[in-house]
DNA sequence: GTGGTCTAGACCACG
DNA sequence: GTGGTCTAGACCACC
């Protein structure tokens, strides 16, 4: 379900808690339904419990789950679906991009090629 | 002229990279000119020679520019590598616009979007 | 295992580099196993780790080696950019010979000192 | 006539004695008759006079050029020519193949294209 | 003066 | 524990 991604320049339980956050967009995790447990998740992922904890505080911080002591992690209900999941496309998008800017390519090169892509992808 | 950014998560040596990279593709920096050398960069940005060194060497590696001895740093010649890199671009673009069109981003906002974050980044 | 050669033009996180490289191509560092660790090879040679870092930072850039944090350096799996190397090397050997021909080194002389060339610098 | 290469690691007065030397040994610098001068070689490679008498000082070390006081440098009369160019052929031969065995090039597969150019060449 | 390499020692993030 | 980054200071070759 979750694949990490080790090359990647961010930290292992950064990826973790951006693929939960999209499941739990994508209503994959329901509301109020309990999170895996932090230990059963780092045996499936074969990484430190640790590292799933890390995750976990980041998403309770972001409001996306919420802890029951002795119980467990759980979905929290949703306010902002849709402009969550935009907002992070768009903060990709913009990180896309800026390498775009790096190496010169002009904005009316990216422009056709989106639309080209959105094109043929849609089509 | 270059801006350090110490919150960014990437390191001093690739922004200062980046941005001197940005500045080649410009032709602000042009073709067979010196760069400024790596003492006196060291101290207009009042950091260590090292790091301005590591900077120079990762633009060397990507063929940006290139030493002589004794004299100091050149912009080489504009060459394919240039391609290379904006192939693979375009494929890291495809793959972000991927997302998008899953959660049903119209094309045109993307355009404004792309259009916008342009303009702020290369301004 | 390594031997470093301090009369060597090259410098040392080169040597180190290119020794490790050729481990890694004889498959005795075998794919997906673990480097030595910075430190530790750093003790080992009783350089410093810096030195090593570098030469680690090197074989990554070659594509022979991936860290992941926090765990060490791991052996890439083998892939293309073993044959662009490869064809690099003909090309330069190719430029290399056509110096000998013009001299009249006959093909026999060329063979028997290749081979003579390879068993000393691969026993 | 002479083309330096900043690329290479090799010193630039390394380089220039060493296309001196090819001068020399294919007589297009004849035995007994003057070098150029200092300054004048130095202006045509516009390079720096001191880097010149690096040169001359290396050829004359070797046995190539003698100097006379007030006169200038002069071509020496040679000994053993052949033996000299192809001593310097597997010199470099031996660097080259070096990177060969860097990346696991299989002597048989030298050996074979070693042979192909061979023929593609002297044909 | 230039770039390049190396050491020593520190700090950080990550697992 | 791991790798990665940065500083400070030194030394070298080259021009």
């Amino acid at each position: 379900m979750i694949v990490l991604d080790y090359q990647d320049r961010r930290p292992i339980y950064e990826q973790i808690a951006e693929k939960l956050q999209v499941l739990i967009n994508k209503d994959i995790l329901e509301v109020n339904t309990q999170m895996p447990s932090v230990r059963k998740l780092a045996m499936d992922l074969s990484i430190n419990p640790n590292t799933i904890q890390r995750a976990y505080a980041l998403l309770e911080s972001k409001g996306y789950i919420y802890p029951i002591k002795g119980r467990g992690n759980f979905v929290s209900p949703k306010k902002d679906f849709i402009n969550e999941e935009k907002e992070q496309f768009f903060k990709n998008l913009k990180a896309q991009l800026q390498q775009g800017i790096d190496i010169g390519i002009p904005l009316s090169e990216v422009l056709a090629r989106t639309e080209r892509i959105y094109k043929e992808e849609t089509s």
